[in-house]
DNA sequence: TTGAAAGCGCTAACAC
DNA sequence: GTGTTAGCGCTTTCAA
């Protein structure tokens, strides 16, 4: 409340014998100064700790030095601290790590549409949305308010929205499949989620797409983001019912734990008389038995790339997205086989 | 930067037919406004989507609903996402999904004290710190620019600071010593980190004093949180060297995993020739093989208690901490022997 | 090359 | 009860 803010603008002007104007000036590489005055004004900042309020600043600028990472798949599974799922908090501090870097912060937003708004979240300089929904009711509120934003994953919605990076899943999956292909699999099941993303969309198209190249029937299975373990068991005894496939792509790490949990429960064994993989790694992957090949996300290098694009977005620059990453497909014992071709 | 700041207090005063001090108190319930104009003024707001600028309340408010989280053990970590360990990412995610449910956004800053400070990180409400230092400067920082803080963990340097949560790692411990005791052991050796915070200086004070009471001659092991497995493997070398104690425990997760892999490489058996425990459960501990005894952390429960003292101190009021919650201690393989008394 | 002053959007005294 | 007004700390014309 009553907080002591600290040394103003005001304090240095009059402790330099200039005017407000000047050390502005000074300080920001702007106006026309004379290169003592520059050099004066910031020499008695410096010695006085100055630290131009970013309320302040912002205020005048509309621009505050932080941005707002909102992430669309822990707001639809309804909690933001998920156990054993460390995807998304790793991405979390792989952001705040890059961010500070380039000395902007890192908010986390929840949903900015629900109400009440959190406070600052529109006057944040710019937005990453991690894949946005169809009809994402964030991103439009957005680009209604005209505030920067690039997201992981495209906007399904949106072709012709650049300003968006991701790790070359469908690669991953082509990659994948051909694995299993080399492994002798005749009949590949998906297992995606139900969030309508592009990730969901589009790796089902992939699917359709190398099955029919590969002349194979598409069985694709689903299965909530927030049914976790539980719901990727149950799919396995409907994938069992349905006759057992040569191999099952699951989307995430904690379904494919849960399809091998029920796989086994079924009597049948992985990866002999079925290969499972997942198309994104977790701590589930890494450590069921056998341990389930997934593709290793490189939250980094994606980041990266996301903050580029926010960057020159908030500049005005032209937009040079979008960008795929390539990630890299780590073989485990859930596919791997002895004789390759069974 | 050219940004439509969307609608203001003034459009909806205009609107209103009022003036923009009423719709401030209007909004605010505050002032003395007849409960006609109050309510049309909020009608007209709603209808408007009127969202008042956070920037410009907190200009003139100086609070903008916002805090800070600094996680000290990820400074000297002098990494932000590291794999694997999840228990920071849990915690950042429960920090702000709960301060979400009050309104309040949380920011994740990097150390304070590094120049260039990062934008608004002086201008929020309150920080959490966690695990502060002896001599911390960002806590010597927020004392100075008198911002209400809270600490996850003690701070050691201040007994008589009362705003602080933490799990009671004390009780846990003693808990892990009586239960390695019960299984026979005589002699148990301490891994403790090196960051000098109160989590390191109580635990190993909690050690020496059981060791007197139990009449054990103590021996306190360190690596340095930031050597991880590496470090609890050289560790675990020294400790063979020393002579292999009947059980041990390290403070991480990822130091126990380093010495469980030091100790196989050595021949040393866990849990038959020596036990083995974490304080502090993560994924290392929990898919090691044999999965290793921790303490699970429940980041909740402590992290609402540190937006209660926050809260508190940032509204004035008087201190209700030090809190002490409770956390459990899960058995598994490493210290689980068959025959209790050796 | 510098200073004075307007004003960003809001809140809170203080008039009326 | 309600309106007028003075700032919060800063940036940025516009004069001097």
């Amino acid at each position: 409340m009553a907080r002591s803010k600290g040394v103003t603008i005001r304090d240095v002007a009059q402790r330099a014998g200039v005017s407000v104007a000047a050390v502005s000036m000074a300080l920001n590489g702007t106006g026309t100064l004379s290169a003592a005055t520059r050099l004066r004004v910031r020499a008695v900042a410096e010695e006085m700790d100055y630290q131009a309020d970013a309320l302040a600043r912002g205020l005048r600028r509309s621009s505050v030095g932080a941005i707002g990472l909102v992430m669309r798949s822990l707001d639809s599974l309804g909690e933001y601290a998920p156990r054993g799922v460390d995807v998304f908090s790793r991405y979390i501090g792989a952001v705040s790590a890059q961010a500070m870097d380039r000395g902007l912060s890192v908010m986390l937003v929840p949903d900015l549409t629900k109400r009440p708004t959190p406070p600052l979240a529109l006057s944040l300089d710019g937005y990453i949305v991690t894949m946005p929904h169809v009809d994402d009711p964030v991103v439009e509120l957005l680009e209604r308010r005209e505030i920067p934003y690039v997201t992981l994953g495209r906007d399904p919605d949106r072709p012709e929205f650049t300003d968006w990076a991701t790790e070359d899943e469908q690669l991953s999956f082509r990659r994948i499949y051909e694995h299993f292909a080399a492994n002798g699999a005749r009949s590949i099941a998906l297992v995606r989620g139900t969030d309508p993303n592009a990730w969901n969309i589009d790796s089902e198209a992939t699917y359709r797409a190398w099955c029919e190249s590969a002349g194979i029937t598409p069985r694709v299975y689903r299965s909530a983001e927030r049914a976790g373990e539980r719901g990727g068991e149950s799919v396995a005894h409907t994938i069992v019912d349905d006759g057992v496939p040569d191999a099952i792509l699951c989307h995430t790490g904690r379904q494919a734990a849960g399809v091998l949990v029920g796989l086994t429960a079924r009597g049948v064994a992985v990866p002999d008389r079925t290969m499972l993989a997942a198309a994104s790694d977790s701590e589930h992957t890494r450590h069921s038995r056998p341990a389930i090949s997934a593709v290793e996300l490189h939250a980094v290098e994606t980041t990266l790339a996301l903050l580029d694009l926010l960057q020159a977005r908030i500049a005005g620059e032209p937009s040079a997205g979008p960008v795929l990453t390539t990630s890299r497909f780590r073989i485990r014992a859930s596919s791997r086989r002895t004789h390759p071709s069974a």
